[in-house]
DNA sequence: ACTTTATTTTGGAATAATTGTAAATTTCCT
DNA sequence: AGGAAATTTACAATTATTCCAAAATAAAGT
């Protein structure tokens, strides 16, 4: 009841508990730096870049290296605890939110936005099955084009990238 | 009427005429290097890489350089000659078939296959059209899993890649 | 056909995302 | 604590793609 003994558990900016929980409900064992990136991902679904995850840990967890996020990502998405998008041909994105959706991808502010899956549902998507004789294990759907942000300050200014 | 005399246009392989009518009609100059490549991707629906397009082409054109197939091919995409493919994350395959159809790519073979799209008709998606106020200018679909030839083989041979 | 100009191609170097590796560290078990 | 197994780290290596400046080709003008 008395939370003010320990200090890490309750008075950290995020939830490292739920990290925590999430690591162990897709059965991967819980580390510091899993958790670490685990956190950034709940706080941040941005579909952010491992450069991305990499830089904003990496003040506050020095020694954090990019290889451990690259392979954390990797094992993460075997589990199905995140999904690997390949959407920009320059750096992939991660996206914590693993219900079945599609996506915008702005070609001109580069960021990826939500969208709701067409011609399939969520649910039916989650599942294997079968089309064509083939095994299909995910579905991916997004669209190319330049999104409603984007469009307003189109004459405005020139273009700003989201990365660096 | 004889076509004895003109060796070149009526006895190659593939027609480059036909490379070179493509190419006028997508408003794109036509030069040696292009018809060659467009050649290649009329004769080799297959979703080819930027290797395996150079490497084909090479013998028969080594002064061919792979920045031009590079070049090319967005040059080609921006001019909505060919799509380019950001579905296997080691490397781009471009599509020339422009019609909008949705993917397979198999996770064993490395192989992409065509498919029919998913929610939206072909015609629909080849035009520009707002979604949520986003401009949408290009509608991807794709699946990951085992193409059909990969699961009857899955016991036999360990796996094949299809590059190299 | 010949010159001039603009466009395209070329090859080699540069960039940058991702992967490989072997040593150091942490975790987990007894 | 002690030791095996798993994980992380730092840095090197790889590799797809881009950059660049010179060479070649195509187009335009005389
Ligand atoms: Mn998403
Ligand atoms: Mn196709
Ligand atoms: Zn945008
Ligand atoms: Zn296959």
């Amino acid at each position: 009841m008395n939370n003010l003994t320990s200090r890490s558990t309750a008075a950290g900016q995020g939830c490292r508990a739920a990290a925590a929980d999430r690591l162990r409900h897709f059965g991967v064992s819980v580390t510091r730096p899993r958790v670490a990136i685990m956190e950034y991902l709940m706080e941040h679904h941005v579909h952010p870049t491992v450069e991305q995850v990499y830089s904003a840990l990496s003040p506050e967890y020095p020694s954090l290296s990019r290889t451990t996020v690259y392979n954390t990502m990797k094992m993460l998405a075997e589990h199905g605890a995140v999904t690997l998008l390949t959407i920009d041909d320059r750096n992939l994105n991660i996206d914590e939110n693993t219900t079945p959706h599609a996506h915008l991808y702005c070609t001109r502010c580069h960021r990826i936005h939500d969208l709701p899956l067409q011609g399939v549902s969520p649910l039916q998507a989650s599942y294997a099955f079968t089309l064509d004789g083939h095994l299909i294990q995910q579905v991916h759907q997004y669209y190319k084009g330049v999104c409603r942000e984007c469009q307003t300050d189109l004459n405005k200014e020139p273009l700003l990238t989201n990365k660096q």
